[in-house]
DNA sequence: TGACATTTGTTGCATTTGCAACGATACCAG
DNA sequence: CTGGTATCGTTGCAAATGCAACAAATGTCA
């Protein structure tokens, strides 16, 4: 009965998602107002913009995304002009995904404004604290890597070593 | 184009997302499993606990849920005999909102798991790190909060002065 | 009092989501 | 080869979501 001082806003969970939420919600309003983006178009754009050319696994491998919502995305992204899918050569299965001219130049007009907030948050942080928050997310990450009901991570959302 | 060197797993929106999916997935097994609740379902009786006799504006006010979520969460939780919905005696549009007996005893066996979870992950960090997060995290709150077209914060999600 | 604006909770509706099942292609063992 | 298995991308479908519209109740001000 003591115990029962449960208090939800000093419960870390749902602090991260609420600062996650908040964050993903102004975020969006960035690609959202530019064209009618979803943040799973977002993701898989940027994700092409690195990758040149990708399968849907790929991208669903990477980009925290499942199957079906990448297919999804990148059928309204094809419809929009702003993606291309080819089958390719080798594999029948695969499908060959990259940006279009028009997809490169859209994302060009995002990227910045995109890249602009995060910097607008990072600048909040000291460089301390910037360090320390990376430090966190990794050790909270390696708390679920080793619980065998948590989902796996993606390889590309481990941290990177210096020699990359 | 030399700007291109964008990586998605670097850009701290993503990074914070897909920590909180990661986490917010790993917990609702908890709650999900034991009786099939939501995370809607979860925010409203754990907020029920501690405010004994609440209307749908103040949970939504409070946990990061819209009205209409807030509703049928309600409307759930009544079905299921957790909640107990009475129009108020002084206002005929509010509802007062309370934790059955079943409802508490639900809570009450979800609960220390839960918390249990949020101990393993705490306890990954060292005391100076845990409090480094809230720091942060506030900071991060801060920044949206004078930016006007970010989502307001709710009022319960503040930080708590020591006088409390 | 009576017209008008506000607040509260609910509902409609289009969209998104998550999971499982599915056809199609590639791989592999005998 | 050939039958069985694994992989890839898509689709079906039930549920959840987000936003706006809505009816009912209250408040406000002439």
């Amino acid at each position: 009965m003591a115990s029962s001082a449960f208090e939800l806003a000093e419960f870390l969970p749902y602090r991260i998602a609420v600062l996650s939420e908040r964050i993903s919600r102004r975020l969006s309003l960035i690609y959202g107002a530019e064209a009618g983006i979803t943040v799973a178009e977002w993701r898989v754009m940027v994700h092409l913009a690195r990758c040149r050319e990708v399968s849907v696994r790929e991208i669903h491998n990477c980009v925290n995304l499942d199957k079906p919502r990448v297919s999804r995305a990148v059928s309204r992204l094809t419809e929009a002009g702003l993606v291309a899918k080819t089958g390719s050569a080798t594999d029948q299965r695969l499908l060959s995904i990259s940006l279009t001219e028009e997809g490169q130049g859209l994302l060009a007009r995002i990227l910045p404004p995109a890249r602009a907030y995060e910097r607008r948050l990072l600048q909040a942080l000291s460089p301390e604290e910037q360090a320390t928050l990376s430090t966190i997310m990794e050790k909270l990450h390696q708390v679920m890597d080793t619980d065998p009901d948590a989902r796996p991570r993606s390889r590309l959302d481990l941290p990177r070593d210096a020699a990359e």
